[in-house]
DNA sequence: TAGGCCATCTGGTCCT
DNA sequence: AGGACCAGATGGCCTA
């Protein structure tokens, strides 16, 4: 992900792209076989057969749609398409990826991606609670890097958050709490 | 049936 | 210039 320091983008006003669903692909689209089935409670085909027969959404463009343009803008934009989806799949496989190394009791069912980013974020700061008060613990007195690991962790919490953390939030065993507090609600299905 | 979640399309913006 | 990134719009599927 680049990091951009862009004005807040407006978009532009909404063309009219007569969404007719099931009608497949009037423009010539690519047929959408993707490079692999999603993984999660619906899959691409579950979908697809649902809809058009080959295919699973796809809307018919607008007059500013691919049906309006030169071929060579058709084929551009047709190949932006493609290569937005990819980078898409890609994004998909890393969200999989992450629900893989998250701990969560629930496993019959597949985490959101909200679901995911929160319970991921609870989960690094638990464990960095964790490693603090174990190296805290373990090295008494001044020696090791307990104390000053502590310390940092502080500064940073600090400067990330601009101060405003809360008093539990601030201390390692509030990030313990937060965290088995959501794998409970998530236990509980709320 | 409503609401949540998601995939896809699309055009604008930024970066290389 | 072309590709990556981003976010709005749209519509399908699923669950409560």
């Amino acid at each position: 992900m680049k990091t951009k320091n862009r004005p807040p983008r407006r978009r532009a006003p909404v063309q009219d792209t007569e969404a007719t669903p099931g009608e497949g692909t009037p423009d010539g689209s690519l047929p959408n076989p993707g490079p692999e089935p999603a993984k999660g409670l619906r899959s691409r085909p579950a979908r697809a057969a649902a809809g058009a027969p080959g295919e699973g959404r796809r809307r018919r463009p607008g007059p500013s749609g691919p049906a309006g343009r030169r071929d060579s803008s058709i084929q551009r934009r047709l190949e932006s398409n493609e290569r937005e989806r990819q980078r898409m799949h890609k994004l998909n496989n890393a969200f999989q990826a992450l629900r893989e190394v998250i701990p969560h009791v629930r496993a019959d069912k597949k985490l959101s991606k909200i679901e995911t980013l929160t319970l991921a974020k609870n989960y690094i700061k638990s464990l960095t609670a964790t490693i603090l008060t174990m190296s805290s613990s373990r090295l008494p007195g001044l020696e090791g890097p307990g104390p000053k690991l502590y310390q940092h962790y502080q500064q940073q919490q600090q400067q990330v958050a601009g101060g405003a953390l809360g008093a539990t939030e601030a201390q390692p065993q509030g990030h313990l709490q937060r965290y088995s507090t959501q794998i409970h609600s998530f236990r509980e299905g709320t």
